[in-house]
DNA sequence: AAGTTCCCCTGTTAGC
DNA sequence: TGCTAACAGGGGAACT
């Protein structure tokens, strides 16, 4: 599931592939990944110019010679860029042509995944980019205090506030349980117990595991064989997610749900 | 108002 | 062996 690093390391491969190339047209098979109308959305798109690319949390910004192309990749979203000649698997559902008559194909197994076009004048004071919170990976000046104030009134688990990306975004499933584990935070410690220190020690973490995974080209979990050749290598350092002891005690490894999502962390060596 | 549950999806796995 | 049911989960809507 792409989180932070992940979608940063296709940011990077898109850049290298797409950036000066026109958009001129647009093939969508499954309307529902499209936020809006449809036609608009298509009419917003074609003949621009793909001038750069940005990143906000999960969130990937098509920076367009007019407007923005924003897509979200959730769960299992995939970006192929290849030859005119691919083929289209029934899991491919949007198909962006472009002018050097190669092909960006969207693949999303199940279909989670979702498109939006904004004005460049409305990117950041609309929905989506506008709920995002702060992204330690491009934002230096945040306000610790601002975000402690964010979580200091929540009844709920700290896994849960960490997950909410419009308090700190990149994080999902499998990051947060990793941050966790190096802050030596238990998930389930609800969030108005978190010191102003424990916050601090929670979002150096981020900053050191986002850093680390985006090094290693993200997480590749769960055998996804992209063609993109985007496979991370990040999995081979996780400490605690799909695992069964603890690196550093050696006891086992607590699972439970929070929030609906599994989570492993050590009783012992985490607080 | 904050917190919880449901829902969207489909490939994989567990269970009978 | 073969089928069905449960499971996985990001995020937003609906509900408590």
């Amino acid at each position: 599931m792409p989180e932070l690093p992940e979608v940063e390391t296709v940011r990077r491969v898109l850049t290298e592939e797409l950036v000066g190339l026109d958009i001129t047209d647009i093939d969508i098979r499954y309307p529902n990944l499209i936020e809006g109308d449809i036609n608009e959305f298509k009419n917003n798109i074609i003949n621009k110019k793909i001038c750069k690319l940005d990143r906000l949390g999960k969130h990937l910004i098509f920076i367009l010679n007019d407007g923005a192309l924003l897509s979200h990749l959730r769960m299992e979203g995939k970006f192929f860029y290849v030859d005119n000649d691919f083929p289209i698997n029934k899991h491919i559902h949007v198909i962006f042509k472009l002018s050097n008559n190669k092909l960006l194909c969207y693949q999303d197994v199940r279909k989670f995944g979702r498109f939006n076009y904004r004005s460049l004048n409305d990117l950041y004071t609309t929905p989506p980019l506008n709920e995002v919170g702060v992204d330690l990976t491009i934002n230096n000046n945040y306000s610790i205090n601002d975000i402690y104030k964010k979580i200091i009134n929540k009844k709920i688990p700290i896994k849960a506030t960490l997950l909410d990306q419009s308090i700190l975004a990149g994080l999902g499933n499998i990051y947060v349980d990793e941050v966790l584990y190096e802050a030596h935070i238990n998930p389930n410690r609800l969030s108005n117990t978190i010191t102003l220190e424990e916050l601090e020690l929670i979002i150096n973490q981020m900053k050191i595991i986002f850093d680390n995974a985006i090094l290693n080209k993200g997480t590749t979990i769960k055998s996804y064989t992209s063609s993109l050749g985007v496979i991370g290598n990040y999995q081979n350092f996780l400490k605690v997610h799909t695992k069964s002891s603890c690196p550093c005690c050696k006891s086992t490894l607590t699972r439970v749900k929070i929030k609906g999502r599994m989570t492993y962390y050590c009783e012992k060596c985490q607080r």
